[in-house]
RNA sequence: GUGGUUGUAGUUCAGUUGGUUAGAACGCCUGAUUGUGGUUCAGGAGGUCGCCGGUUCGAGUCCGGUCUUCCACCCCA
């Protein structure tokens, strides 16, 4: 067989054991978080039958998915005429199944195939990867990692208060204080939208409105003025961008333009739930130009951006009222986050906040002079690794200076070493990497002076 | 999907208007050190210059294609 260089798919990484350490510092956080606040965990497989994932995610989502050509003979089902009819036609002809594009819809699937076994209010988790044919970017790949957190089957806001401390707990247990966790309701964009005389664009609308912060007022004014917006009532709408104010004073500036309304009433029902908590110092900021896309969205939406890197949302999500609907299960709403385990880590990454303690090295390595000591130092080994210590052997009798050389690239604080003088008094050279200091031990000592 | 950008040793990067045998630092291996790593010193190995094709007497250098990287759109974790 030809040999040829290896090489990865475009926006896919390999993880060593220093980044995979810190993966799992981050996701184990989240888990223990999802945990306190009740969640369950599932898993659902990595591929999906291909009429679960469409049209879900919108045109732009469809053509985002990526498709699993059918086994076999994948062209078997097809002939030309399909061929030159274009990949519209041809494309169920020769794939039936996908890679899941998000958490959120297999677990709709799962809750509609699942309904007699669930009880509801149901409360899942979910960390697996997803992926997505987008072009790869800073923070952008076509496979990474969302950690979900949803509560389906109840129309209460305590969920949407439930996940916003949730939110602050994952954040606060990583050390990370440099977020912004912005709140809106679909309802109000879409007054918004009908008070800017775009009745029937409530869509595009919510498009323009999210660029705000990227392309600034001006331009957004000139894209909406363009779709048929009232100038005077946009500049009304701005203004209300602009207010800077406490959250409550907010509502009741936006129900001052378009009323009193389903958006603002659940706003306050959801800070008077927040407020209950007596926790202070929550970093929620109303926005009402936040315009997450997801078109399943239907109530208040969030979203956690990192304030001091550039990296966009690290967290999102909202409530759904009819998520499960599309699969013949009506009347079912849902709230759910999606923390973005790749962002975060890049987040962590730039600021320098992972802690130190990660390396996964043993407590102890045994070195040792011939293959006689190397027999002698297993049943050393044994006796470390009952009384609890991280601890390993060199496998082959070579030179001294590779064994130590071994312990100290990998970062293994204690050396324990094993010669015919240490096996003849049962004590052992234990040597302190860190300051080079050496002494003889009996293995009872060394278990004794490693497990402190 | 549209437009641009990047690619040279394990890593980070030099490499002149196209011209002998493509360099450095760090890392790696061996020795100085026959019971001991990190420091120091001496030596050594390591490159199809992303890949394919073209122009040329001659290509790491110029041209085309392709893959990859990053960036701006679109969208999103």
């Amino acid at each position: 067989m030809a040999t040829s260089k290896p090489s990865l798919p475009k926006g896919t990484r390999d993880f060593g054991p220093e980044q995979s350490a810190k993966r799992s510092y981050i996701i184990d956080t989240i888990k223990k978080n999802f945990l306190k606040y009740g969640f369950s965990q599932i898993e659902t497989p990595a591929m999906e039958q291909l009429s679960v994932l469409t049209g879900k995610y919108g045109d732009e989502g469809d053509q985002l998915l990526f498709k699993i050509v059918n086994s076999g003979d994948f062209l078997k089902k097809s002939n030309t005429q399909d061929y030159e009819a274009g990949s519209g036609q041809l494309l169920p002809k020769i794939s039936e199944k996908g890679l899941r594009y998000d958490l959120t819809v297999p677990f709709a699937r799962f809750v509609v195939m699942n309904q007699h076994e669930i009880t509801f209010p149901f409360k899942r988790f979910q960390v697996q990867p997803v992926w997505r044919a987008d072009r790869p970017q800073k923070g952008r790949y076509r496979e990474f990692y969302q950690c979900d957190a949803d509560i389906v089957g109840s129309n209460s806001l305590l969920n949407e208060a439930e996940l916003t401390m949730l939110i602050h707990d994952v954040y606060s247990d990583l050390g990370y204080k440099g977020f912004v966790l912005k709140i809106n309701h679909r309802e109000i964009l879409m007054e918004l939208a009908r008070y800017a005389g775009l009745k029937g664009k409530e869509m595009p609308f919510c498009v323009v409105i999210d660029k705000l912060d990227k392309i600034g007022q001006e331009k957004v004014t000139e894209e909406l003025i363009g779709l048929g917006a009232n100038e005077s009532k946009l500049a009304d709408i701005l203004n209300v961008f602009n207010f800077i104010h406490d959250n409550i004073s907010k509502i009741a500036l936006i129900e001052n333009l378009i009323g009193s309304n389903r958006g603002s009433s659940e706003l306050s029902e959801y800070f008077n739930y927040l407020n209950a908590y007596e926790q202070g110092e929550l970093k929620i900021e109303l926005d009402f130009s936040l315009a997450r896309g997801l078109s399943y969205y239907t109530g208040i939406i969030f979203e956690v951006k990192a304030t001091d890197v550039q990296i966009g949302s690290i967290t999102g999500g909202g409530r759904y009222d009819n998520l499960t609907g599309v699969f013949g299960m009506e009347g079912t709403s849902g709230v759910g986050i999606s923390f973005g385990l790749d962002r975060i880590y890049d987040v962590l990454e730039e600021l320098n906040l992972f802690p130190s303690a990660l390396a996964q090295s043993s407590d102890v390595l045994i070195a040792h002079f011939d293959e006689q000591c190397m027999y002698h130092g297993l049943g050393l080994l044994q006796k470390l690794r009952s009384s609890g210590l991280r601890a390993e052997i060199f496998p082959e009798s070579t030179k001294m200076k590779k064994q130590f050389n071994y312990a100290d690239k990998k970062d293994i604080p204690f050396v324990l070493v094993i010669g015919s003088d240490e096996i003849a008094n049962k004590k052992y050279s234990l040597k302190n990497m860190k300051d080079g200091s050496q002494e003889m031990l009996s293995i009872d000592q060394i278990t004794e002076a490693l497990s402190n």
